[in-house]
DNA sequence: TAGATTGTTAATCGATTAACAATC
DNA sequence: TAGATTGTTAATCGATTAACAATC
């Protein structure tokens, strides 16, 4: 039997080679999709896998697999397949997981506290290290064993403690304010819950929105479709 | 002054004509985009928009506006631009907002209460009739205004209800079971914000998976390839 | 009428899929 | 060695942008 160990040390090689050209956005919108699936397979105690099995599982082309997972250099091996732990570990890697971020969550109304009890966080590798709020019955309390401080701190502790990255779940009135704050604190990333665009003169700082909203629209716009063809297939039948 | 009504009239004229071609998917991804905007436009008080004046406001070019509004008909008007809205009201109506759907959420948690607090439901025309947990504390109380039911009333009340659009916050393990039980009851679109793909045989149902752990490794990735960056021009500098 | 702005066609660009030689 | 499966090129498909004639 070929060892384990043969087979990585070529991937080894191989991936010193990695081509930096620049990867396609299409690419990376579904790299967290192939970490979260690599990751079940691993849980699962898979040891290695095809791109034409991955493909059925996942529901694309194996075509589209190998194409993806070349962007960053070659991670297979011929006859073989892929190594799952590497192939999770190189992806892990790629997306920045285990940097070991420090975040805050600012706003601990429901949506804060959902986020802070998530385990989402730390298999993420971040770290929540505060809750900010400007309840005055909270502030000083935990969370989920995480501290709760009053929003007035906010700049000092990101400052001071350099966090990498702030979750905002603010109402849309305040998300401005908190946002320039964060940024002037240097924290590097915003995840914005407001239901709303971020645009921040600061370039320097990445905003990754969640539209809730538009997801809905979305499933009520299929939803229409459906019933809309039922309709139409049931008058037919008339 | 050339009169709204006229230029109205003009519109519903050409609308008739609607191109009912398969809209491309990339154009309905963008729809809830354009609604959110045009909303905005509309509460500012604003009546007309041209192509070019939306996309400096949206970022992204006029001839995509152009070309994406003309999937649906001709909703504009040469040398005039497009009246906001009219605008409005046709891009809801094409998303199925005011369709006027029922909906229950599955699962009291933090993210489930969260969910029965905002006003995105109302905005867009879904009424919240029911919330379903386990916890028999919470079993027979409000929350925000909505009752609370026991999750093994689930299947009746929306096979009686009618309900059409199924809110899932439970958690992973339960998740399935609950998605049947929805499915089962002849619920038409489920919004899944249990972090996994949501697969079900029965394909007259329609998902909506929430990924937030997927968006979250996306704000890792971007905020990675930002620190290598400022890394290498540092290096550089030396 | 003249100016503005759409609707629409054609050109470009990027992403996906198919196919197969390279190679483990 | 033979079988399997990748890495990679070429072909296809779809989406975006540019340009301009149509028309309000």
């Amino acid at each position: 039997m070929e060892s384990i160990d043969k087979v990585h040390g070529t991937f080894e090689r191989r991936v010193m080679e990695t081509k930096d050209t620049d990867v396609p956005t299409a690419v990376i919108k579904r790299l967290p999709r192939y970490h979260r699936y690599l990751g079940d397979l691993l849980e699962a105690g898979r040891l290695r896998i095809s791109s034409s099995e991955l493909s059925k599982i996942m529901n694309v082309t194996a075509s589209q697999i190998r194409q993806d997972l070349n962007c960053f250099g070659g991670f297979g091996q011929q006859g073989y397949g892929y190594n799952i732990k590497y192939l999770f570990s190189k992806i892990s890697e790629l997306l920045g997981v285990a940097e070991g971020y420090d975040c805050v969550i600012v706003g601990a109304g429901n949506l804060g506290r959902a986020l802070a009890s998530t385990r989402m966080f730390g298999r993420r590798g971040i770290n929540r290290i505060a809750l900010f709020d400007v309840n005055p019955e909270i502030v000083g309390t935990e969370i989920y064993g995480i501290p709760v401080y009053h929003i007035d701190e906010l700049y000092d502790f990101c400052k001071h403690k350099r966090v990498n990255i702030g979750v905002l779940t603010v109402p849309k009135s305040a998300a401005y304010d908190v946002a320039r704050t964060l940024a002037a604190a240097g924290v590097k990333g915003i995840w914005n819950f407001a239901n709303m665009e971020l645009k921040l003169d600061d370039d320097s700082v990445i905003v990754e929105n969640i539209h809730l909203g538009d997801s809905l629209m979305t499933l009520c716009y299929k939803v229409k479709v459906k019933n809309d063809q039922i309709k139409k297939s049931a008058e037919g039948e008339e």
